[in-house]
DNA sequence: TATGAATGAGGCTTCATTCAT
DNA sequence: AATGAATGAAGCCTCATTCAT
């Protein structure tokens, strides 16, 4: 019965498409203003399927959530073992840099996120999320502390300093993107990212005496 | 007839106080689950009365919008006076200390605005915002430029890229406050605060050779 | 401003056609099956409109409950106080047979009432109905103690057995009217109630030695 | 071939599964709050299964509901013939204890077809339900007869007056087993039930002058 | 001018039934 | 025959805006 297989395999893809579009609609049109029935009609499916994979509209944001915060973990794991034997600003680097490589998103997950703890929405699986962040960001509090320890940084902030004001500054700049005023502004996007990020690494360092 | 100036007055205030509660609402609520409803009643006045004010709960919000702008240009100006003769950096430290003054009118008015844009209403309102805004841009460009000719900042980047990054580092702190993953992890926060404000005056700054 | 008080009565009246439209609409069609939509329809106004006089549908029903008990609740009193020198049975006779008066009513509300129950609704609400029949109960509970001291009843159950048995009699009646197999079956209507109303004042009498 | 007639049994054995769980679901849960899907993966079988074996829901409820009264046809035919030869009270008695031997059952199937009624489903199965019981309520009715004309119980009152008083004081008991006021009312169940049946063989019976 | 009752479009969710495999 | 994904009608509720007084 390869049918039942196959069967199985366009259930999920079904899933999938749902996601992807309930994505692509959240992007286009902001957290707010995205209706089961739009995403149910652009994946031309009936409305009613939805709620055969999902149990509710605000389980569908999670999981999008998850889905995120996974690959984006997986992304910086990755990148920090390929980054091996680099500088101490490498995990900064690479946790911040991904998280700005798609600014749009960034920006629309922590809102969704945000969101939902303001509604008190399933509380565990936020917890679940936070979880899911707090690895890596021992990782990088771990690499301020060595820098502070050697003597790179300014020592009298506690480390964690360091990745919250680099953590505003990449989450500012994903504002930015969005701010309209500001639109046709930033001309040459990829340099100002890259001078961003440089900033970022550079904050607080101490001027060689 | 001092009964006419009287209504007028009386009819001002009651403007005012709209404007007032429905700011205070939107700082406690959020920029969504505001209802008129809940303006009029925490004014204690009828529904309809707030449509004789504003012709549409956008037009409130517009309203609010330009009133802030407005307050935040008159009271850079000043504090740019209040600073003449101050060091170059002045300029800047002004801006955005202002905006970073209140962080939640900050983002509340970032996001009103925001939803504007994205629902294409009254553009041409808008717009007059953006031309506010420009003013106050233009002179912080020009500081960061004579910083650069000083040579005091890294030369090969456009002078607005300071701004911006600047304008970018407020706001993630911004963000950063609302973040419940962060809530109790700034502890003493006017102590981050100024460290985030001392880093923003100097990043980018060259290392004296 | 006698305008405003012709406003305020309106109101009202029209909340009073809410709720007896929703009666109406309930007894016609059963608990279930009966939608705020069809009520708006039926009052002839806007679906909205229920929901400035109710919070919600439950509202509604908790609110026919009340006026139905209180209703009840006054017209025993008032009975029991006309029937004042009647025999002992005289409380037990009025209270019966004012539930079994309307026995539609009587069973749309026990319905009613047990389906939010199932449900978990509005528990306090619930708690006050109890309250409320407990002083009637304990009225009807006192009159058959005294029966029993009388050496009128058989002595060895408790005295609340009878106003149960009572109960589950003109419970049960009101269920048999709405059982369609009967409906052809008893002729004469006024009849049988007295019959079974003569059967619950004599249920448990002794026969005299 | 034997596989043939495995499969029949098979089928078979699958339907009564359907009926029995479906019954269980009802009593837990109520007439309402039950759905196709709940049954079918209780039977664990697909939802469609069951549309192989029933045309809809309103068809199980309706087999349910004969299955019971044929059942219950039985069990009272067996029982009169079981007490043969006892008072004439015997097919009363029967009639009666079967139907409150399983109060709940007795009250959902009252429901049940109370609801088919309401919707005016399935008119001809329901007509053909009547008949079955009245074949029980014939038999009842001479026996009450019989007891009048030998001057037990009071004459002026067509015969079954009686066991529809019967029926009520049964059914109103069952009601009163639901009823949340109640609930911790009866300590002594199976003494209250004794106390009802009791009250009910006795009901208008003459007092022996 | 001030009021607030009335409105109804629009959003989420449930579930009996169908149908392709 | 068995499956379960897909469907969409139907139900409840919210809230910006209108309008008669």
């Amino acid at each position: 019965m390869d049918k039942a297989k196959q069967k199985v395999q366009q259930f999920k893809q079904r899933e999938q498409a749902i996601l992807d579009t309930a994505l692509e609609l959240l992007i286009e049109h902001g957290e707010d203003r995205v209706t089961v029935e739009q995403i149910a009609a652009k994946v031309d499916i009936g409305k009613g399927t939805i709620y055969k994979h999902f149990t509710s509209k605000t389980e569908i944001y999670i999981r999008l959530l998850f889905d995120y915060e996974h690959q984006l973990k997986a992304d910086i794991e990755q990148a920090i073992i390929d980054a091996e034997g680099g500088d101490y600003s490498a995990p900064a680097r690479v946790y911040f840099g991904k998280r700005m490589s798609d600014p749009v998103q960034a920006r629309l997950f922590q809102r969704l996120e945000e969101r939902m703890v303001a509604n008190g929405e399933e509380r565990d699986k936020l917890g679940e999320l936070d979880d899911l962040r707090q690895a890596a960001l021992e990782q990088l509090n771990k690499s301020f502390a060595k820098r502070i320890e050697e003597g790179r940084l300014i020592k009298d902030v506690p480390p964690y300093y360091y990745y919250l004001a680099y953590w505003a500054l990449t989450h500012g700049t994903v504002e930015l993107y969005h701010n309209h005023s500001f639109q046709d502004l930033v001309a040459d996007k990829p340099d100002f990212i890259k001078f961003i990020l440089d900033l970022g690494v550079h904050m607080g360092v101490k001027s060689p005496s």
